[in-house]
DNA sequence: GCAGTTACGGCAGCTACATTGACGTATCTT
DNA sequence: AAGATACGTCAATGTAGCTGCCGTAACTGC
């Protein structure tokens, strides 16, 4: 069976019998200098699709075995990092239709992982929470994830962090950025739970 | 239609009447602590989460006009930077089935934006390339992204973008290291063409 | 108090992308 | 000649997203 473990994942590439090319080398400085700015933005775009495919897979052999998928993991997340939100809040922090969410949210309510409960000022509305087996079930998938991201963090150092915060936070669209500001702003006071 | 743009994602939590409860604030330092690299690790949740989410949405308007879906971007992305990759090695990368790759891949062939080749050293294998127009839609997906990282990296400063990149390695599985690191030292030769 | 809007839920039907398992064929290796 | 490998393919299935449409309850404005 194919893909088992630490696998070769490429056949390594010979350097070529051109090897490299001293004559065209100091051709055109400028356009070297674009190919690289070019390369390191693709290497970029390996450097998000690996990380992004390692640390969603870390939590779904747990998500596996209860016979959930991601985007269960995604609506517990969000509704335990804001515990309260409502449901049109939550679809546009994960730019799903009405119909995607209400899928998975019925399944996180039928198995007591998350309440809805009436807003107090607008009775509309529906103010999800997590249950405190939801938190268990969040808190179970989220310490697959913490293990990898501390141990990233550890070999980075605190300097590289930061600097991950910033591109991180430069990649994505304005309104995520003011979610993740408003977050990081009100680091403190997350207990306080809405009804 | 909700989901606009530049909305409001969530409404403002109040900090609430009790404030920050000065009572309890200094009882117990070293669970604050924990708390506090706790709550580091699921900011960085949201990051992956929102920074993915928009940066392969950029590709998406592209990719939807041509009736083509992000697997096959992900292919188109992988062969242009391993030209003359084989078929298990391009699997190996995207941890996807034989059939599911096939499916993308057969519609790319037929489409003449990939093309195979037998292997010279050996002929079970088939070499998997680009052709111009294969480039070209690749290009044209990668601008949609390239604009948004560069956007990022200019905000963010080079010093944050080894930062990033440090992260991110830190991340993923030990075999996507591997690939990145390897990808990494051959940054100079990648134009030499496998048939 | 009525009209319009908003927040939410649900139905029907669709697409994209992935899965497993089994089998076939050409080719390389021993 | 036997076995392993690289690849292709068929059939069935599941998850997760989508659109369009309708309904209900509750809020808002005139």
């Amino acid at each position: 069976m194919p893909g088992a473990k630490g696998e070769a994942l490429i056949t390594a590439t010979p350097p070529g019998p051109g090897g490299r090319s001293t004559s065209a080398m100091d051709a055109k400085a400028g356009a070297n200098l674009l190919f690289l700015r070019e390369e390191e933005m693709r290497r970029a775009q390996d450097l998000l699709f690996f990380a992004y495919r390692d640390f969603t897979n870390a939590a779904d052999e747990v998500l596996h075995e209860l016979g959930l998928g991601r985007a269960h993991h995604r609506a517990l997340h969000f509704i335990g990092r804001n515990p309260g939100i409502t449901v049109s809040d939550l679809l546009g922090l994960l730019r799903i239709t009405k119909q995607s969410l209400a899928r998975v949210l019925n399944v996180l309510i039928a198995r007591e992982y998350v309440t809805q409960a009436p807003g107090r000022a607008d009775r509309r509305q529906r103010l999800l929470n997590l249950t405190p087996e939801g938190q268990g079930l969040e808190r179970r998938l989220f310490d697959r994830q913490r293990e990898r991201l501390a141990a990233a963090y550890r070999e980075a150092g605190s300097g590289a962090v930061e600097g991950f915060r910033r591109v991180m936070r430069g990649i994505m669209d304005e309104s995520a950025r003011l979610y993740i500001d408003r977050s990081e702003s009100s680091a403190g006071e997350r207990r306080t739970q809405r009804a």
